[in-house]
DNA sequence: ATCACCATTTATCATATTAATACAGCGGCG
DNA sequence: CGCCGCTGTATTAATATGATAAATGGTGAT
């Protein structure tokens, strides 16, 4: 797959399992098992399983100590950005609150790139903005493909920005919009308004507009905003 | 000090050193040392060398693979945002270049901030926003404790947003600042100015005007983006 | 060119020792 | 009696050690 792999297969294992539990809130009132009790309970040697509590601890998920073992950190001090943690948030069963901070957030750093993408002004970087939106269009298209193209559209106005933090959210917003979309989708009938709103931003970028850029990308998640909002009341 | 700390000591030196030394760029273009080696330069067992490479792994700096030793991962695959990973780009010797993207990257996000801040309306939140920028005007102060009120002020608006998103920035604000606040000040001279337009963001959120707030948060931004513009032409 | 084997390095296992520290129990003292 | 401080002990993570397994690039035989 990937030329970089995560690290090995049982630590793997154990990292995602017990990653998703704290984060499920599952050892939010209460210790970790001790280390002896994990490795057993994963028919692992101890040292695997002091390696995956390593890995949550750099995600900020846990801290240990001697003789009061292993705890769930406060919420604050969890890496939300790290693209682990983001997926484990999601699997534990989207909320429509997240949800909604998902797109506060998205709403402060899209047009902000596509804004920076516009006085970066790499060609080939916004070319394949356009592209993305084209896919939209293009008809005989599945429903995953259509979210794929959805979702290349947005990360590429990402790094077309050239900013490396921004850059770093293309996993925040590739999970959260694969999510997304999927509800705003379900409430909306077709997509062809959509993807004419993705389109007036590529022409936007292109024309080098910034300001038309900026405020058709603030439709555009407005408009998403609305209707998770709209969702949230519907419960 | 704090409640929850970090790994071991030893393994905390090791994640420390190998981390700087791989963000610098020690390892661009040359497998780290194998785990026995780290391991007897650190004068440290294979275990604790282990448990720090699987740190560094989490926060996707490096991968390992058997037969092929451990190398640093491309860029993109770095957790910027991690507090970690940050603190190390900063420490390798600060770039005008990395300071104008983290600008760039606090312009999208503290004005949104700062507009969710009224929408949720937390007035004892919104008070410590006031407060901060009291303390920064009052007399008598260090520059240190200055900075810190200068910190805790644009840290009080992230908090006030209620968004688990943006208040993970909060280090990179945090650390950031500190950095950026420094060179800025360097180049005004006195603060008085700088204190009034904090002020003024301060104001504009308690008296629940969102777009005042928004554009006086984006002009305090756009100062800061133009000093530091200024100083990468100076060289 | 293909395939079997080898060498290297991480991955895993197993066990022992050390260090940190909460907690209980003891003794002193008001 | 009740409170305070000391001390010992038990618990648990931290570190050390050394061995075996698995993965895989390279090498040489066919």
């Amino acid at each position: 797959m990937t030329p970089f792999e995560n690290g090995g297969k049982v630590t793997a294992r154990i990292v995602e399992t017990l990653g998703r539990a704290i984060v499920a809130g599952e050892y939010a009132d209460r210790p970790l098992p001790i280390e002896a009790d994990i490795s057993e309970q994963f028919k692992a040697s101890r040292s695997v399983t002091r390696e995956a509590i390593k890995m949550l601890t750099a995600k900020g998920l846990i801290a240990s100590r001697p003789r009061l073992g292993t705890s769930v950190a406060p919420e604050r001090d969890w890496n939300f950005l790290d693209p682990d943690v983001l997926r484990w948030l999601l699997n534990r069963g989207l909320s429509l609150d997240l949800l909604a901070e998902f797109t506060a957030f998205r709403s402060a750093i899209e047009p902000q790139a596509a804004s920076l993408a516009i006085r970066r002004n790499d060609p080939a970087a916004i070319a394949r903005i356009g592209e993305a939106a084209e896919r939209m269009t293009k008809g005989g298209m599945s429903q995953e493909d259509a979210l794929q193209a959805d979702i290349d559209f947005h990360v590429a106005i990402l790094l077309a920005s050239g900013n490396r933090f921004m850059i770093q959210c293309r996993d925040l917003v590739e999970t959260a919009l694969r999510f997304s979309i999927r509800l705003t989708n379900r409430q909306k009938g077709v997509a062809t308004a959509d993807s004419d709103a993705h389109r007036a931003i590529a022409n936007a970028i292109a024309a080098g507009d910034a300001e038309r850029a900026v405020s058709a990308s603030r439709d555009l998640l407005n408009e998403a905003a609305a209707l998770i909002e709209q969702a949230r009341r519907a419960g």
